[in-house]
DNA sequence: CGCCAGGTTGTTG
DNA sequence: CAACAACATGGC
């Protein structure tokens, strides 16, 4: 299946918003969204820090994420070893403002011991995997479900797969291109068929729709100014 | 105050 | 297999 609105949705997205460079860093209280990032891969460090905020931010606005990944960063915390070490009690406190915080520091463990017990520390291992293979063990892990699996695929270790979420649906489903439930993998084939397989597209475009959907395609929709309203069948 | 936010898991009919 | 509850904080 392939659908000629889909890289028509890109581009004027692109030409909107400009370049989102995602996914972003956490440092002294910022969150960095580095051109850089759409040239080179990330660290061993940086995909583990995204991995980290793709658990995070699991039902919950990036903002509350935010406050947690700064706690973490500040008291020299976001990094593997000392997750891997930290209690579960005082992780969950610790990330207490992003919400269900016991239930997030269980999968943050959960990841951990993914990653000592198939890697022993260095989850980069899975880029020698196919990028289906890489996944099916992501999705073995306790608390990693299909979105949370590909942003870790797509984002930290620079492996070309769609990441599908509430925005996709919501944002295609008012444009007439899908069900408001669709299927998540035949929403992600759909668009994969669509569009060129390039890594950076793939980073590119899904970042594109968070944005659209957070400043134009809310819940309740603000349409004045939307730079997709000429593909949009919802408007009014 | 109520609604919403870059889901996932477990339970039930 | 679909529908639903549980998980929880913070911004608007």
């Amino acid at each position: 299946m392939k659908n000629p609105k889909i890289p028509e949705i890109y581009s004027s997205l692109h030409d909107h918003f400009g370049y989102q460079n995602w996914w972003p860093i956490v440092e002294s209280g910022r969150s960095l969204y580095l051109p850089e990032f759409r040239s080179r891969e990330r660290s061993f460090e940086e995909a583990f820090e995204i991995a980290i905020g793709a658990l995070l931010t699991q039902n919950t606005a990036w903002t509350n994420v935010e406050k947690a990944l700064f706690a973490l960063r500040r008291e020299n915390l976001l990094n593997f070893h000392s997750l891997s070490c930290l209690n579960r009690d005082d992780l969950a406190a610790k990330i207490r403002p992003a919400g269900y915080f016991n239930q997030k520091a269980r999968k943050i463990h959960a990841l951990c011991r993914f990653i000592e017990s198939e890697f022993n520390g260095d989850f980069f291992s899975l880029k020698s995997l196919s990028v289906l293979e890489a996944r099916e063990k992501l999705l073995n892990v306790w608390g990693i479900g299909k979105e949370t699996a590909d942003s870790i695929l797509l984002y930290g270790l620079g492996m070309p797969i769609f990441v599908v979420d509430a925005y996709t649906r919501r944002i295609f489903s008012r444009l007439g291109i899908c069900d408001e439930k669709a299927d998540y993998d035949e929403m992600r084939l759909l668009i994969e068929d669509s569009i060129d397989r390039d890594l950076v597209l793939y980073q590119e475009y899904h970042a594109q729709i968070v944005k659209q959907a957070v400043t134009f395609c809310s819940k309740k929709p603000k349409c004045s100014g939307c730079p997709i309203a000429f593909l949009c069948l919802f408007e009014k």
